[in-house]
DNA sequence: CGGCTGCCTTGATATGAATCAACACAATAG
DNA sequence: CTATTGTGTTGATTCATATCAAGGCAGCCG
């Protein structure tokens, strides 16, 4: 007989490295497993969670692409990042126990439902877990910060560069190609992040593809000089 | 016989509510005040913890003023943030155990240190400190995702109108007045935090004195037209 | 007291990106 | 197959803010 309800668990998921703390013990581990209550399907153009819902769970990607945005009240809207797999989206709802942006489904997308009041009772007994969650968070908050930099202080060239280079580091660590990726959103969305239009976007990725950087074919990008890209930015390297 | 060294402990701080959970028991108070070990000054001009330095602590401030600030590689400097009495710093150096931003003192200051460690020590035996730790992360990436929608979308004015409101705002929230405020950072700060010039941070500051939306004395800023500036942000409100 | 020095203001000009506009291309539905 | 829709490209022009420049004011030190 084959089991075809596969068990919702971190134990066995290929993304464990990706979400959750390492070198757990076997009994530690079958704590965590009891996190994950469920696992539904997000269509394309759906929403995760929205500005002002309850807060209740946070959310592990485990496939698809989520981009997450805030808005003002006349209706301007930010995206605040674009999530895949592995990453954790909701943190923002802890504070006042309720949602302040918008998480939406790029892409069909599976995630892990991760009720945060059973994470904080795990957390309490398993020290790995609580310190994974800390890290979690303070890596969204230095995310930001580097935003905040790019924002601040970089003209579009630097921003579009920035972005790719961005993306590809994290498609590289879940196994994708140094090179190539595909865009999952569209240049009004990556200008969204970006503080620039989807004209300028648009523009900065002819002027690349122009100057032999990269090659664009539709959302398909060939990154054809990585060197000059990371010399446009500059960014201080974590340690 | 007066005790000349008054004892170093939140419970007995008038900043509690500020920086610690409400309604702990006796025995909780007396666990939590053990995280704070020193307190030591930092006088203005001086840096608390800079980029690359190893992460031990948070730190509250008692009483002071501080900005944190990002640099890329070829020195241009990014304010991420104005910090001021009750508020937590060096959440950053959680995720790689070392910083990744400056803070520095731009007021004498004095903050209490407390070493991470021990945070994650308490928390797993204080429930109310544990969620408090945890918010406190969650308010700091939605006061991010804040400054993103500002520096992405917004023009001048808007910045520095919702710069001041929110200034004035967390001063009123420790006892100071709803209209008048006295700026701690120099003109230039103010615009690296809000991605602008000196210059436009100045030109701002006189026309919204020239439309008598606010009079400025030097670093003393009057409001005397609220409404209007709130008007201008047209921020969403948080639940 | 006079002269620095740091900070701020204001003006003139330059510039990068936004805006407005037209069209191209791919995917999808009829 | 053709029409439609969503998305992306490119060009012309405008505009907000940066940049460059000069001077003013307050506080501090010799």
């Amino acid at each position: 007989m084959i089991n075809h309800s596969i068990k919702v668990a971190c134990s066995n998921c290929n993304l464990r490295d990706l979400c959750m703390p390492i070198g757990l013990s076997a009994e530690e581990l079958r704590r965590v497993d009891e996190l994950v209550t469920r696992r539904p399907i997000i269509k394309r153009g759906t929403t995760l969670f929205r500005n002002g819902e309850k807060f209740t769970s946070l959310y592990a990607i485990r496939t698809g692409f989520f981009k997450t945005s805030v808005t003002t009240e006349d209706g301007r809207d930010q995206v605040t990042g674009f999530q895949m797999a592995g990453e954790i989206m909701g943190l923002d709802g802890i504070v006042n126990d309720h949602h302040t942006c918008d998480a939406i489904a790029i892409e069909d997308a599976e995630v892990c439902v991760l009720p945060f009041e059973r994470i904080e009772e795990i957390s309490r007994e398993v020290k790995a877990l609580q310190h994974h969650v800390h890290k979690i968070m303070s890596r969204e908050i230095v995310r930001e910060h580097g935003v905040m930099l790019l924002l601040g202080n970089m003209r579009a060239e630097e921003r579009l560069a920035a972005f790719l280079l961005n993306l590809v580091q994290r498609l590289h660590a879940r196994g994708f190609s140094q090179s190539d990726l595909v865009l999952r959103m569209t240049r009004e969305e990556i200008g969204s992040y970006l503080g620039l239009t989807l004209e300028t976007v648009s523009r900065t990725f002819s002027k690349f593809a122009d100057d032999g950087l990269i090659a664009v074919n539709q959302r398909h990008i060939h990154i054809q000089n990585a060197d000059a890209l990371k010399r446009m930015v500059n960014l201080q390297q974590c340690h």
